[in-house]
DNA sequence: AATTCATTTGAATACTTGTTCAAATATACA
DNA sequence: TGTATATTTGAACAAGTATTCAAATGAATT
């Protein structure tokens, strides 16, 4: 019962400030499912090997080899890379010999990217 | 010298297939900082307490103990998360009291995720 | 001055993740 | 069948990061 347990400072927990707020909040906000969702397709492209592979394939189809030249990842990396985008559905391939050419499977991923580069141009 | 050497499958990482590609692709990439601050953006809204920080913050200003309670992260973690938004400046905030009040500190946030909000429910 | 409470901060930890290296597949071709 | 090459894969490592806990700060209030 000494001097310094009166220096240890609750922290706001358990308590609201604004219940009413808090409240209608809440209720406007998207679902769990939803907003993970949303928020591992932020995530995917907010690596920057993914975001110049997709920058590359909105501009042409590209195999493997060549999109590690484009965007300087090792051919290695970028199959890894391909892997993840490709089950999250933004990218497709077609195979043609040896090689697996890869596409954009995403119209809207274009106009999200395009939204981003005007806003960090201002 | 033996059988096993001729077994290491050389792998692409010098040549490239479509040289005329790749330089007509490249030319067309945004430049290397521009991509960065692209992925970066991307990246802070790919952490779901960040996102739902921001989600609650374009439908109400809150303070960070409110903040807490909507999103069900602590209050520390969402201070965290706060100042890494603030760093990007995504966020703003105000002082009244013994309370910090939180605001979105950019208009573009809101259409970007409007766009991916439309994007996962289809 | 001392107390209360919202917020911030720093350190430690546990977890995630991007890359590399080596090896395996797969496909064409001699 | 064997060789060459493009791609994929798995394991391992290093680096990054979100959270927690304890403590500090700052601003009323008594």
């Amino acid at each position: 019962m000494n001097l310094f347990m009166n220096k240890i400072a609750p922290v706001c927990e358990v308590e609201i400030i604004d219940k009413a707020k808090v409240r209608a909040t809440k209720s406007k906000l998207p679902g769990r499912n939803e907003t993970m969702q949303i928020a591992e397709i932020f995530k995917i492209l907010g690596d920057p090997t993914r975001l110049k592979i997709i920058l590359a394939l909105i501009e042409n189809e590209l195999c493997v080899c060549d999109l590690s030249a484009v965007t300087g990842a090792s051919v290695s990396a970028v199959s890894h890379q391909l892997r993840l985008l490709r089950n999250v559905k933004l990218v497709k391939y077609r195979k043609e010999n040896k090689m697996v050419y890869y596409n954009i499977d995403d119209d809207h991923i274009k106009n999200l990217v395009d939204q981003l580069k005007e806003h960090v141009n201002e």
